[in-house]
DNA sequence: CTAATCCCGACCAGAAAGGTCGGATATAGC
DNA sequence: GCTATATCCGACCTTTCTGGTCGGGATTAG
């Protein structure tokens, strides 16, 4: 996916940002980048919160991420209401609200449509369509059940839990984790 | 696409599938048809569980599935140890232990690959590729909690919870489907 | 021998992912 | 008013993956 450039200056292309994984969970149930960028867009958000808007080329340059594309999902948050835009010079986005009040859950909503690991189990009950097969399907009840765990793991985060910037340790493992509990196993 | 299917006899199939729809869950973390289709494929041999081998033609009949796909994810579970296979005429294939025996985790986990809903929170370590903003990371955290509810969910359930044949109803509306929520959140 | 069946690599069309581009519009500061 | 900085937003593009199909080979029961 390295963007060539229309120019594409002939062999001259080394291996210049290789490394960008093609897609970024590459296994089951994985999110796409609009989710990771997303949060780390909403991340940096949460960090300059209170300070007046934040420009998207600035969070870019904070986080090396395309700031066109950025956009994109900026639109989508502002859409749900998540962050709010000012227009013209010193403009850029703010939240719409603090961090403690942003669920994790409203922010993948709002970049990655509804949670639905199959389409028979869609948070989303516009979204859900039955399936044909609803009278002998016994298979339906995992994916609830998978999708009611992921539902609950976000609805659980606000974007304050991800806010804290990593200090430079003076000591470490502070428990100022809030919430935090169990479940992480951190690997 | 909706690959027409050489042979649909019945016209009586009247709004129904009239479109496979294209992407099984639509939004957020979904899963593919490998996983659907798989899990399909292995509640039908937990149905025939103790009578010897069921050929794909048999299950895909069953299941109105395409039976060329099926064998790709029949050789998935076979690797994975789940299934065994019979060659020759009045081969097929049988579970590889009893259903209760097998975790839905590892189902999916052969079908679809480690559940890593980012790179960076896979449950294969050797799949898990540290990313690069690592020591100013703290999103990761987000990932890895969904990926520990994900799996807890797929840990949690066997085939045989989902073998059950569902009955003609005695009782219509049962609250059976809608209503089992709570179960998870355990965090 | 034949029919059923798994095995398996090659192939393919279409959709989605993951962006880029260029222009329109809005605003702050000179 | 001019300019630099921003958001807004639709059009477009390339690569990758999905969701299969196809055809032949190997195996085995009858």
């Amino acid at each position: 996916m390295q963007h060539a450039r229309p120019s594409r200056p002939e062999v001259t292309r080394i291996i210049t940002l290789s490394t960008r994984p093609a897609f970024h969970g590459s296994g089951a149930v994985s999110f796409s980048t609009k989710g990771e960028y997303g949060v780390r867009l909403m991340v940096q958000l949460g960090r300059h919160f209170g300070t007046g808007p934040a420009s998207l080329a600035e969070i870019a340059a904070e986080e090396d991420l395309p700031r066109a594309y950025l956009e994109q999902l900026a639109m989508g948050l502002r859409d749900a209401g998540l962050v709010v835009s000012t227009r013209g010079a010193h403009g850029g986005y703010e939240l719409g609200r603090p961090p403690s009040d942003i669920r994790m859950s409203e922010v993948i909503r709002a970049l990655e449509g509804p949670i639905a690991p199959m389409i028979c189990a869609s948070d989303d009950p516009e979204h859900a369509t039955l399936c044909d097969r609803a009278s002998n399907c016994t298979v339906n009840i995992l994916w609830v059940r998978v999708r009611d765990a992921i539902t609950g793991a976000l609805e659980g985060m606000t974007l304050a839990d991800l806010v804290p910037l990593r200090l430079p340790p003076m000591n470490l493992e502070t428990p100022t984790n809030k919430t935090l509990q169990g479940a992480v196993t951190r690997s």
